[in-house]
DNA sequence: TATTGTTATACTCTATAACTATA
DNA sequence: TATAGTTATAGAGTATAACAATA
């Protein structure tokens, strides 16, 4: 018995053709690699090397809920505590991430942008989007649009849309 | 100016509402959080914990192109020599695959499956297939097929279909 | 001198748990 | 006693470079 019969894509290199078995009917096997490469790409959009796509979403869900506590944001972005306090932290450091104690908690801590974190936010949302076209810019816009529905049903798990 | 109108869909936490801002409009949000998905639930259907997707696939392309050489392997899943070494180290200490010299180039191994390892592979595939089943479970047929289609050519940057 | 593969090393991420301060 | 957040620690994964064997 060969395994190699049930093939379905190819690839060329060193003047050999290499078979990817059931890989490419793999629906999980195509998202690794387009989040690979969405990965790749973001910091040659970016510049700063240091900014990742977590760091970058602390930042923007910061912006869209002014105050909210770092377990919220947490919560929101699917980190851990830990996780939580080190992408704070490195905001914190440059100035664009503010801790402010809460009146009602002395525990929590509600996180804000400052000004500058709200000129860095502004600035990082133009060049992410522009990652984000260039790593789609081979689709249509209906493409786009369907690619987005379709992900979030997976995400959704069959409850969404 | 604040910069949480601009947002596009909301997630409900602690009885109360959160803003993604332009996070939702990003595809490369949308990828990784299916991506993650899939990596987290794929032991859940694999059973064993230690056997992870990229493990899989370095079964599966040997499988597909029997005897091919670590760097090929390495080149055809965009590894570096290391994790390949690795990967083959893991399989090797499992007896599902061996590595023979080549009488052409004794630098190089070929990379072969063991009996045993055929029959894990063909028990990996079925549980994989099934496993990537549920995660687009949500989805038609006619669905699952455009997201491929469109995920490659995300992947080939254009060039695809 | 270049290439195949291994080993050593370091760096990033992540996950857990211990700890503090408040409640 | 429980919760918000921090710190400490360890584990997995990855990347680079040094190395041994062969070409």
């Amino acid at each position: 018995m060969t395994l190699a019969t049930q093939s379905d894509a190819k690839i060329a290199l060193f003047d050999r053709t290499f078979d990817y078995g059931q890989l490419p009917s793999l629906i999980g096997f195509h998202l690794r690699r387009a989040s690979l490469l969405d990965f790749s790409t973001f910091p040659e959009e970016i510049g700063d090397r240091s900014i990742t796509p977590l760091r970058y979403s602390v930042l923007e869900v910061v912006g869209a809920n002014p105050g909210l506590r770092q377990m919220q944001l947490a919560a929101v972005l699917g980190l851990s505590k830990p996780a939580a306090t080190l992408a704070i932290d490195f905001w914190e450091a440059r100035n664009c991430l503010s801790r402010r104690r809460l009146p009602e908690d002395g525990r929590a801590r509600g996180v804000h942008l400052t000004e500058e974190g709200e000129g860095t936010l502004i600035e990082l949302r133009k060049q992410v989007a522009r990652h984000d076209r260039a790593l789609t810019a081979s689709l249509s816009d209906d493409e786009r649009r369907t690619l987005q529905i379709v992900l979030r049903k997976i995400i959704e798990g069959g409850d969404a849309n």
